[in-house]
DNA sequence: TGCCAGGCCCTCTTTAGGGCCTT
C-alpha cells in the first residue's frame, strides 16, 4: 500500500464551529505497513474543554493555555500531510474538523479521506462492535497507549488500517490493497463487499 | 435566549425511526 496519512483528531465537542474546535491532533505516516512518521500538537483555540470531554481525553484548559495557538498548528500539520492520502477512524468526524481547521487558515483539503470504521464494518462484520479500541483488542492488535489521546487513537486507526488490508489479502485474495480501493470499498453496500471483491483479484 | 451533528445502516422500511460512531 502507498503513503498513507492517518489522522485523529481531539476536540472540544462534536461539531466544529464558534462553540467547538480541535484541542490535538497527531498524524501517522504509513509506508509498506510500517509507521515512518509521525506528528501531535495539543493546539490552543482559546475555548474552554467541557468537563464530560476533559474526562474522556484527559486534556484540560489549562493543558491549552500553554499549548501553542490553533493557526500554527494547522499550518505545520498541513506542511507535514501535504497531498498525502488520509484514514481516520469514522472519517466523518475527522475530515469536518480537518476541513474547518484548514478554512480558519486559508487552506484547503487537496486529499480524500478513507474510514476505518466503514471498513471495518464491511470487513470484519464480526466483531462486537465497530468502536476502535473494541476492534484494536478483538483483532489482537497492539495497545498503543492511552486511549482518546490523538497520538494512541492515530496508531491504532494504523494498525487496524494494517489489519484490514491483511484481510483483503488474505481472505479475499487481493494482491494490491491501495488507498483508492478503501475509498471505493467503503461506498458499496456491505451486502455486496464479497461481489465486488471478485472484480479486484 | 435557546439551541446545539450527521452520514451510515438496519428493520417491526421506503409516506420512518433509531442505533452506531466520532469528541
Amino acid at each position: 500500500m502507498e503513503r498513507i496519512a492517518v489522522i485523529d483528531f481531539e476536540t472540544t465537542g462534536i461539531s466544529p464551529g464558534r462553540h467547538c474546535r480541535a484541542t490535538e491532533v497527531a498524524v501517522v505516516m504509513l509506508e509498506r505497513g510500517r509507521i515512518v512518521e509521525r506528528y501531535q500538537s495539543l493546539m490552543n483555540a482559546g475555548l474552554p474543554v467541557p468537563a464530560f470531554v476533559a474526562g474522556l481525553t484527559g486534556i484540560t484548559t489549562a493543558m491549552l493555555r500553554s499549548a501553542p495557538p490553533v493557526a500554527q498548528v494547522m499550518n505545520e500539520v498541513a506542511e507535514f500531510v501535504g497531498s498525502t492520502p488520509l484514514l481516520a477512524h469514522n472519517a466523518s468526524f475527522d475530515q469536518k474538523f480537518w476541513d474547518y481547521e484548514l478554512a480558519q487558515i486559508g487552506r484547503n483539503r487537496v486529499q480524500s479521506f478513507a474510514c476505518s470504521m466503514l471498513l471495518a464494518r464491511r470487513l470484519l462484520p464480526g466483531a462486537p462492535n465497530h468502536k476502535l479500541g473494541t476492534l484494536t483488542r478483538w483483532a489482537g492488535l497492539p495497545d498503543t497507549g492511552t486511549a482518546h489521546r490523538a497520538m494512541a487513537d492515530a496508531e491504532m486507526a494504523a494498525n487496524l488500517a494494517q489489519h484490514l488490508a491483511g484481510q483483503l489479502r488474505q481472505a479475499h485474495g487481493l494482491n494490491e490493497v491501495s488507498h483508492q480501493l478503501f475509498c471505493s470499498l467503503q461506498k458499496v453496500p456491505a451486502a455486496k463487499v464479497a461481489e465486488t471483491l471478485k472484480r479486484y483479484r
